[in-house]
Parts: structure tokens; sequence; C-alpha cells
DNA sequence: TTAAGAATGTGATGTACATCACGTAACCAC
DNA sequence: GTGGTTACGTGATGTACATCACATTCTTAA
């Protein structure tokens, strides 16, 4: 097991950049395994936030709580993503937002300090990240187009595209909260014909 | 102005990475510096996309246009912000968004290939790209939180808040379309009291 | 200076969604 | 197995918005 996240880690970083095996050994030791149960929250609204997760196997969700009852749905992170609170993160601030696990879940932990100092020591580790952030953000920002232009069938139709998977993994309810619409329209969108 | 250009650029880099004089005058080196009447086009849908742009002065505004009809602005670049069609620059495609000018506007060039050599031949400037882009996206992700979270009237307000001098420099149609809503629900909603 | 085009306001009407309310079925714990 | 929680469907009603239509200013170019 941790073999195989190894591997999984590798593979995915040598992608985007060139790391000779010792540094890969190197930037690996910096890297925690966690294994969590169906349910358990990672990070919480209100907690300091050290780490960010890179998934091995199983399936989180980033998500908000508003006014206590509403919840939307940032990111579901499957294996080879990446997530965390990136803003807490970054600006060593509390938690806004929550991850926790849809499924029993593995994850590789890298702390915010660790992440820094590998970046600094080796420049392919931050050219690694570069990209990582970028695809990231072209990510969030078709996202945003994909909210104002298309309406609540095509975001639907869009999503399921993009992963398939989730169509059987992840109840219904968590996709209209991705959706950012209720569940009520949901279930009528996709039980109307077409 | 060339010199205030460099010396703008020089303060906005010092913020996130130490280059010496002589690195920032290397980097400063792949610039170009280019002004552009109000209206004028930067990128449009389709065309090749070269470079991205750091703002001088002026403001421009990066949207995507549906059916030839809805606009929906990603982004309004104001002095000291980066903006470009980064999924096309960073992927070699033709562009899908436009961006053009709201004002008249000076900006700073950087081409694709320029910043791909400088990030590999100074770390520093790798350092900096990877945290430009990570405010970016979190900026991305607050925004589309706030898209799922708020309404019309609360997300006018943030975008006031955020850039108030943004209500007398762009017409309201193109604050609408920014907010994701129609023109005519824009008017009413500032027009009806509170 | 004038004419044309943008930008803006405002009414009338339609619609996609939220919300509330209730029911049923599946899953889990003891 | 039984009771409780979670998931999911579906009707009735309300509402925030889009859309269409038209009027009014403001801007700009010849």
């Amino acid at each position: 097991m941790e073999v195989d996240a190894k591997e999984i880690l590798k593979l995915h970083i040598a992608k985007t950049a060139m790391l000779t095996d010792e540094q890969f050994d190197y930037f690996f030791s910096h890297f925690n395994s966690q294994s969590y149960k169906k349910g358990q929250v990672v990070i919480s609204e209100g907690a300091k936030v050290d780490c960010e997760y890179f998934v091995i196997s199983g399936c989180l969700k980033a998500f908000f709580i508003n006014d206590e009852i509403k919840m939307y749905i940032l990111q579901f992170a499957m294996p080879t993503w990446w997530t965390s609170d990136y803003c807490a993160l970054y600006n060593q601030k509390k938690a806004t937002i929550n991850v926790d696990c849809i499924t029993d879940a593995t994850v590789l932990c890298l702390s915010n300090n660790d992440r820094e100092k590998i970046c600094s020591e080796l420049h392919q580790v931050e050219h690694f990240f570069r990209w990582r952030t970028n695809r990231g953000y072209i990510a969030a920002q078709k996202r945003l187009l994909s909210f104002m232009n298309n309406d609540t069938r095509a975001r639907y139709e869009e999503l399921l595209a993009l992963y398939p998977q989730l169509y059987n993994l992840v109840p219904k309810h968590l996709i209209a909260a991705y959706l950012g619409v209720s569940r009520e329209t949901l279930s009528r969108l996709y039980n109307s014909h077409k």
C-alpha cells in the first residue's frame, strides 16, 4: 500500500516535472500517509489547516456550509487529485471550508511548511506546483463560466461527462450541492424524460 | 512611461520574489510595452494566443460571448493585474475568450515561451508565478462560492466593496455581465431603495 | 449641430428554480 | 427484527430572475 502510494505520486509528478530518483525519494519523504473511514472529517471550518492532501484512493469532498443550513461543494477529490482549504493554508488562517470523506479513503499529507521548503530546495518541485495550481485555476474559471452560461441540466450533463464514476459513487444530493441546485430540482431534472 | 512601467512591475514582483537588480533587469527584458485605445481588442476568440498581459494603466476585460449574444465577464483587469486566456495560452490552443480595453490602456506583454524560459532559468521567477497563479485560483474559488451562496444584490455589493473604482469607471451593463445577471435586473436592483 | 448609436430606466409577462410538505424505500445499529 | 436515520421522489406554491418592449438620456462622430 505504501509502495503503491509512492508509485502513484511518482507517476503523477513525472507528467509535469523531471526529478531524479533520489530527488523524488527526498520529495516523498515529506509526505505522511493517512487512512480515513467514510464520513470522517479531514478539515473542519474554524480549525487550523496544516496540510494539503493528495488522494490515493477513495473520494473526498471540499464544501462550504452557509448559515449552518445549505451545503455547497467546491470540489470532489478523486484519486490523484489534490485538495485542501488553500485559502486558509496559504494565508495561515483558520479554515473557512470543510473537507471530509465520501468513501473510505487513503491520502498523502503534505504540510504547508514542507511544501514551501521543498519548493525552494528543488526548482523542479516548484515547477510542478506552479503547473498543478495553474490547471486548478483554469478548471475553476471554466466552472465559473459554466455557472453563468449553462442551465442546471447542461451543468449536470457536463459533470457526468467529466466524472462518469460520480453517478454511482456519490448520493444525488451531493451532486445537487455541487451543481448549486436543490436536491428536489435535480431529482425532477433527470426523472423528466430526455 | 517606460521607466514607470518597469518600476511598477518591480514593486509588484518584489512582494513575492527576491530578485537582484540584474536578475530583474534580465526578467524585464522579456516584456514588451504596448498601448491600446478604448475598445481595442487584445485577444479575440478563435485567434492564436501568444502572450499574457500585465496592466500598467487603464482597465481591460476578459469575457466570453455565448451564442453570439450574451456576454459574461470573467475578469476586470486593473493596474498590476495580469490577464490573458490562460487556458489557450498554457495549452497552445486557439482563444475561447476575448480580451479588450474598457479604457485606454498600457500593458506589458510576456510571451508564453519567454515565461517558461525565465521560469526555468530563474527559480525565483518560477516562485513568483506559482504564487500569482495561486492567488488567482483562490480568488476564482471564492467567486464560485459567492455565485452559489449569494444572491445578486450581495454579489453586487461584494464587487463594489472589492473595486470601488469600478462603479464610475465601467458602464453598468458590464457590471451586470460580471455578476451574471441582465442589465435590467441590475438596474432595478440599485434603484429600488436599500 | 445634428443625427445615430450607446447606455440606462421601467413596465408587463413568463419561467426556472427554491421552498415546504409529505410520502416511500433503503441502510445501519443494537 | 425493529426503530431511526438517510436517501430520494413528487405535488403545491412563491419568487427572483430573464425576456420583450419601449422610452429617455448621454456620447460620439461627421
